[in-house]
Parts: C-alpha cells; structure tokens; sequence
DNA sequence: TATGACATGTAATCTGTTACATGATTAG
DNA sequence: CTAATCATGTAACAGATTACATGTCATA
C-alpha cells in the first residue's frame, strides 16, 4: 500500500558513524573521536552516540559484540556489516545537487572524506567533479543576489552576504585544488608518460 | 535555591527571528524570508516558525498584535520588545570565543549581520576583531594538526582536513577585507585627514 | 582503599520535521 | 464558482541535550 521504505532517512551523525565504523570501534572511542578531532560538530555526549548505535544495530547496519578479553573493561566493539558498507557507499556517491550545498558544506566533505577507502579513488574524482559542477552554478547564482541587494542594506548585512560568497568560492577552489592533485597522483602512478 | 536563570538559553532560531523582527513583521513574512533569502539554512516549516515565536513571546521578548484592516486576511504582526531588543543585542555584542568557531561560522556571521543596526559601527568592528583574534589562533592550532596527521591517511581524508583549513583561512581574509572596508569608511566621514 | 579515568547507559525535556487541518481572500 | 494563494496553526514523531546513574579497573 506504500511506497516501499526501503531507505529509512539516517541523520548525518549516523553516517558519520558508520563511516569511523570502517574501523571496529566501542561506543567511547567514537565518542573520543568526535570530541577531540576536527568532527567537533558532532555531539559526543553519551545521549547522542549510543542510542544512534542502537538505532543503527537495529536497523541491522552495524553489529555489536562484547569483547571478553582476560582482565579488561566491558567493551562492545560495533563493526559495520555488509549492509551498512552497501549504505554507507549509497550515500557518498549520490553525486553533489544543489540541496547538498544548501544543507551545508560538513556533509560533504564528511562524505569525501570516507570516499577513498569505501569506494576507491576514482569514485572520489566522481564526487569532486559533480561537487564542481554544484558549486560553479552556485557561486554564479550567488553572485547575481548580491548585484541585486537593495542599495540600502546596512553595511554589515553586505558584508555578510559577501561571507557567504567568499566562502563558497573557496570551497570551489579547494575542490578544483583535490581534483588536481588527484591528476597529479594518477600520472605518477602511471609513470608520467 | 537555584542560580538565577535570568537567560533560559535561546536556540539560534530564536535570535535569527529576533534579528529579523527589527522590522515588524508576521510569521508568514519571516517564513519567506528563510525559504527566499541566504538563510535558507534556517526551516521555513511553520511547525518550527510559529512555535517559535510563540515561546519567545512567553519569554516577553517579542509581543504580537493582530492587524484590523478592512478587507484584510488576518494577520498577527510581531514586534521586538525593550527586553527582546536587549536579549538580541547581548547575543550580538559578546566577544567570539574559540567555542563560537567550534559551533560554526553561520551563527557569527548571522550576529554580524544584524550588529550594524542593533549596535551601531563601532561595535561591529569590535565584533570583527574579536573574531580576527580568535581566528588567528584556531588558524594556527589547524595546522599544527594537520603536521601531525598519521602519513598512513588516505588522501582523501588528509585533504578533507586541507578544506577545513582552507575555509577557515578564507574566513579570516574576510574578517580583515571587513575591517578595511569599515576602516576606508571612517576615513571618508571624517574626512581622509 | 579511595580516587579518577574508563565505559555504558537512561530519563526528562526541548526543538525541529513532517504532515495534516482550517479558514479567508483573490484570480480566473 | 472553484482553485490557488495567503496565513496560521496543531499533532505525532524523531533526535539531541543535559543531567544523572551505574559499575569496572588502575593507581597512588
């Protein structure tokens, strides 16, 4: 009677998640990740990570096992199983939309960030070239706004929206400077010919 | 018994709305203000608009007045009060922190946008250097972590960190092309002695 | 043996999302 | 008249925050 729910809409710790989940990892190190790396965006309170495993395990994208080695802590190592990878690949590769930069740009270079090792190199140029596409039409549909701001803005509303277009074009250079040095890579590894 | 709890701590929705309501206006007005302007990353969803503001005018902050017009739909105009106006202002004016850049440059970049007409230019600039200073530092923390990555990272992780310095880098450029240009403004009303 | 770090979890509460509901006014 | 848009809300639910609760192990 409905449409099949086949994907059931993860949040964007849950990926993160499953993407440190390449590594098998206990609920604190995770924790220990997020609080003390540059994923600092992410919540590492206990409320937050460990009902988002649950979450996960039910949906049967990780799997817990609690580790009985002679005199440790009680730990529960959680490891992604075949279907979370098949997820957490979905998810990285769906080339970048509009809506993708709308959402902000974390997720995305969260998503690159995991591309390499779950779909290889080639997959992270894909991603790269799709983001370039995005963000030049985006940067173009920025710069149209800020012709069209009412002159009488007040000077830090300007400025502001300006932020907004730097960034975006910064973002944009990055991209092209990944894409190169991806090129850079691939002739190396093929001798340079 | 209980530290007095005179700020009951206002999610960033809230103060967007407050900022905006500088010029009196309805929910329906801010709703499209989010889903049509640059802040598209705030929800246009009525379930979070109006909630919204329901709470901040419990909170005395705002107060809403529905308009008695002949032939007019009806329509409730929120305006801010002296304590909203106050709320807003000390959310503005507070000196950037490093937690600050932690949470984001959206919410900084959003109380600059609104410093201007709340608290005048020279309290703009003030903003702006605190967040210059703090920049500076967070600046130089990221690359001393980017020294420190493990060489075993793949590449696409080590240059996802590469974006996160890039960006912030590029944050800081504007936060002095921002302060230049509030500087060349000095001059020209003054006089360019 | 007492302190602190390790490790996991739960409960109350708040906020946002999604989807639905309601009525008034204007355009065709 | 009827469809679309204006304008406001509500209800059910999911997820995050905060604070608390529990117990283990190492070490001083």
């Amino acid at each position: 009677m409905n449409p099949p729910k086949s994907q059931s809409k993860i949040p964007s710790l849950g990926y993160a998640l499953l993407g440190l989940l390449q590594k098998p990892s206990s609920g604190y190190d995770l924790r220990k990740v997020f609080s003390s790396t540059s994923l600092k965006s992410y919540s590492d309170s206990p409320g937050a990570i460990y009902p988002a495993l649950t979450r996960l395990e039910k949906q049967g994208l990780i799997r817990g096992k609690v580790e009985e080695g002679s005199g440790m802590r009680r730990r529960q190592l959680f490891r992604l199983t075949p279907k979370g990878l098949s997820e957490l690949k979905t998810w990285i590769i769906r080339p970048i939309t509009r809506e993708d930069l709308l959402w902000g740009q974390q997720e995305i270079v969260l998503r690159f960030a995991f591309c390499e090792t779950v779909a290889g190199p080639a997959a992270a140029v894909e991603l790269l070239q799709s983001l370039e596409t995005a963000l030049k039409a985006y940067v173009a549909a920025l710069h149209d706004e800020l012709q069209g701001l009412p002159p009488a803005m007040p000077g830090s509303g300007r400025l502001a929206f300006e932020c907004g277009v730097r960034s975006t074009e910064c973002f944009l250079e990055w991209t092209r400077y990944a894409l190169a040095t991806y090129e850079k890579e691939g002739r190396k590894k093929r001798g340079t010919p």
